[in-house]
DNA sequence: GATCTGACTTTCCAATATGGAAAGAGAACC
DNA sequence: GGTTCTCTTTCCATATTGGAAAGTCAGATC
C-alpha cells in the first residue's frame, strides 16, 4: 500500500541497468566487451555512457593497450550506491509479491 | 557475470511496473484510485491498461456503483506471474550488488 | 425517450528517447 | 603523411510517453 516508488531514471532503462549491473561485478570493463555484452552498437553504448557519466555513475579510464587506445568503464561509488538504491526499491516489490 | 537479463517490456516501464505492483497487493482497484495513485491522466492510464490487457496481465471488470458505471482493475494470474518473474530477474542484480 | 452526466476511450499532437549508420576525431603505427 | 583502430558525435528514422480534447456508452433525470 505504499505510494509510488521512486525509480532512478538514469539507471532504469534496460541497457543502462544491465550495464550498471555488469560493471558492479567487476573492477572495470573494456568498452568493446561491454558493447558486445549489451548487444548494442558503438554509438549507442557511447551515448548511454555519456548519460551515466553526466550523472556521475560511471568513469572512463583511457589508456593504451596493445599499442591502441582503449577505454575502460568503471562504476563509481555514486553509481554503485544508485544501483543499490534502485534495486532496493524493486526489492520492495519482491516483498509484496512474495 | 551473467549475460544480458531478460526484462519484460510490458511491465518494465515505470508506470506499468508500479501499477502491477499496486494491483498485486489487492484483489482489485478502481480506475480512479489507480489513476490518482500513479499520478497520471485518465487517458494515460487507459492506454497503459490497454497494453497490459493485450498481454493478458490485467482484466477489467465493469459494474455499476452508486448508479454509475465503474471499472475495477484486476491483475490476472498471468500478470502476477510476469511481475514475479520480472522482479526475480531484478533480484539477481540485488544479489550481485550485495 | 430525449437529454444530461459521469467514467472511461480514442484521437490528436508535442516532447522525449532510443537505435543504427555514417561522418569525425585522436592516437599510434607504418 | 596516410592508414587503422577506437571511440564520439551527428544525422535521421522510429517508438514511447504524456496530456488535452473529442468521442462513446450506460445509467440518471426529466
Amino acid at each position: 500500500m505504499t505510494s509510488v516508488l521512486q525509480f532512478d531514471s538514469v539507471i532504469h532503462p534496460p541497457v543502462r541497468l544491465q550495464l550498471a549491473a555488469a560493471l558492479s561485478e567487476v573492477n572495470d570493463m573494456e568498452f568493446g566487451r561491454a558493447r558486445d555484452l549489451l548487444g548494442v552498437s558503438d554509438s549507442v553504448l557511447s551515448k548511454h555512457l555519456a548519460q551515466m557519466q553526466e550523472a556521475g555513475y560511471v568513469r572512463l579510464r583511457k589508456a593504451p593497450l596493445g599499442g591502441r587506445q582503449r577505454t575502460w568503464l568503471v562504476l563509481t561509488a555514486q553509481g554503485r550506491a544508485a544501483l543499490k538504491a534502485h534495486v532496493r526499491a524493486l526489492q520492495d516489490l519482491a516483498g509484496i509479491v512474495g
